[in-house]
DNA sequence: CTCCAATGTATCCACTGGATGCTTTCTGGC
DNA sequence: GCCAGAAAGCATCCAGTGGATACATTGGAG
């Protein structure tokens, strides 16, 4: 094949942005379970072994979609002004982006580890949340210890209100539920 | 073949059980995303399609895995006597036996809905929760949150800890930090 | 202009979960 | 006691997957 038409093929300018968000559009409609690179390359019109010019493997990709939803998410939490508005940013993400969500909660126990660019991302997020929650009367590590119990609080929440166990009529009771133990964390 | 001895071969006995136990064996070694219906069917000396006959698809195997740890889960937290102790024993299970609680907490959202003796084996636990936490001070709505929130706060927090996102030192350290957590929830 | 490192392609592989159709065994009603 | 039907296991097939190797095309640096 090969057309010779010169404009535009072959070199595809931006293969990494664009799998990124295939994957993202197929993870939104399947689950991030049913991923497969060849779908991916289909959808951007590539050879599916191309993908690894830009990704170690699978794994690799997942991440890279994750590490985006988590600049995200810090994005959106950064224009909470306080404790309850927090509260209220991080659940509807959570609950706008259930199969997103859930690659971000579910990345194999590692990934963060030997990840550092996606553990910067998540840190985003918690930086967001230190702004907020940090009091000037505490010192830095109990402020620290504080934020981490806000955030464990959601993240633990949202993915047992997701498995049903923590069964709530609604999403707002959700978010006022996780508002009251957020309040006198 | 068809080995004409008669005795013990074709009928296998317990299938169902021997297979869960493969799984399971298989899990501890390489985690739940790597099991492979074959493997378990190898090391239990049968042909791979055989285990349809028992579980409905490569998920109803995990969910029986899954449900088994519940049930083992809840056997261990009944013997603790007093919350602290709850608490070593919820992480003591979470941390003696990472692969599998990776695959208790990760089971894809929906799975617990629709599979009612997974549900079931989840609420003993949560039995076990209430049995020490509860306050007889505290309406049994007030006392079902109270032991929601605990159970949260141990979830996320083993979640964010195998992530690294929550830095200790070690093991003790986050016993320590979530009987904190937990004390003043 | 030429060479080279990126980037994309073509083709192969072992393996997976799942479907169909068959045989063997067990068991409960007569 | 027997025998029909259900349950359990087997053999064989399939499309799809992630990944490996070897090659083609390209844009840029010298």
């Amino acid at each position: 094949m090969t057309s010779r038409t010169g404009r535009d093929t072959y070199r595809h300018g931006n293969l990494r942005g664009e799998a990124i968000a295939a994957a993202r559009a197929s993870i939104v409609e399947s689950g991030h379970e049913a991923l497969s690179l060849r779908r991916v390359a289909d959808a951007v019109g590539v050879a599916h072994r191309s993908l690894y010019n830009h990704f170690e493997d699978r794994e690799a990709l997942l991440d890279a979609v994750a590490e985006e939803a988590f600049v995200a998410l810090a994005a959106e939490l950064k224009a909470a002004t306080d404790a309850g508005r927090f509260v209220a940013a991080y659940v509807g993400f959570a609950l706008s982006n259930p199969a997103i969500f859930a690659l971000m909660t579910s990345r194999p126990h590692g990934a963060m580890k030997k990840r550092p660019s996606l553990q910067r991302a998540v840190h985003l997020g918690i930086t967001e949340a230190l702004r907020l929650f940090a009091r000037p009367d505490r010192s830095s590590a109990e402020n620290r210890r504080a934020v981490m119990k806000v955030i464990i609080l959601l993240q633990g929440g949202l993915a047992m209100y997701a498995d049903g166990i923590l069964d709530l009529p609604d999403d707002e009771a959700l978010v006022a539920e996780l508002r009251a133990m957020v309040a006198d964390a």
